[in-house]
DNA sequence: CCTAGTGTTATATTTATCTATTACAATATA
DNA sequence: TATATTGTAATAGATAAATATAACACTAGG
């Protein structure tokens, strides 16, 4: 995983633990891998990796067992309320940093619009995502 | 002026030069106010802002005149470019943003527009911008 | 009971950032 | 020619983040 020298690494960590929730790679209840065994897969050292999911099992996003190992919670409730919130909050991030650039309402829609065609045509021959 | 902690205020500050450049607040060829009086403003250190500008001065954004000022460069060409980046950049984060949120195109653009309305209806009471 | 695998914690070291402070260099002006 | 104002640079100290390393606590399985 590449990461943001801008940003601290424990941080991203939490960010990628949201995402992987949000497009399902890490169900309701589902086991993570070892701290020692994500250390090694995010090239980082396991205190760090300690660090972002402590934060994650502060909030509930996460349950840990000692001896067994880390979950993502069951609490589907909870999930829900989560993901509301992590996209409320990137299209405010979104939003603020085009309309800082002195962009309209119209134009962050419409330049958004011409971008994602944009992105199409230049990845029409290869089979990604 | 406020700063996220998760970054650094040297970037953070690069930032700002770029948005008052983009919304006109720093015309072409406009002289910035003095490293003190700036570092007083955002209340951080003078060395801090010079970091800062010590880059902008280097990619040509701003012409430092020692005795004189700091200028925003009057290359019309470079500022016309660098506004580009920016928005594309701005874009291309916000999608990658959204998107890893597991949000198809049509769904990006849509609950853009979406919070957009919402955006409205809760200022309209206002004469926010 | 022992061992391996898990989470957790602690210490020391390094690096980046920010700060305070001081000094130097160039310009404008009285 | 002074003096004030500007940018620039250097030093030293504080803090946060990340690292390497070691140890401790709990669980599962032989």
């Amino acid at each position: 995983m590449k990461f943001d020298d801008k940003v601290p690494i424990y941080y991203q960590i939490k960010q990628h633990v949201y995402h992987e929730m949000m497009t399902g790679a890490l169900q309701p209840g589902a086991k993570l891998p070892a701290v020692r065994q994500l250390a090694l897969d995010l090239t980082v050292n396991v205190n760090t990796v300690q660090r972002a999911l402590s934060e994650l099992i502060a909030e509930g996003t996460l349950v840990s067992q000692r001896g067994k190992g880390n979950f993502v919670t069951s609490d589907q409730e909870l999930i829900a309320r989560l993901k509301e919130t992590l996209i409320m909050t990137q299209l405010a991030v979104a939003y603020d940093q085009l309309h800082g650039l002195n962009m309209s309402d119209d134009e962050i829609i419409t330049s958004m619009q011409r971008y994602i065609k944009q992105r199409e045509v230049q990845t029409d021959d290869s089979i990604n995502d």
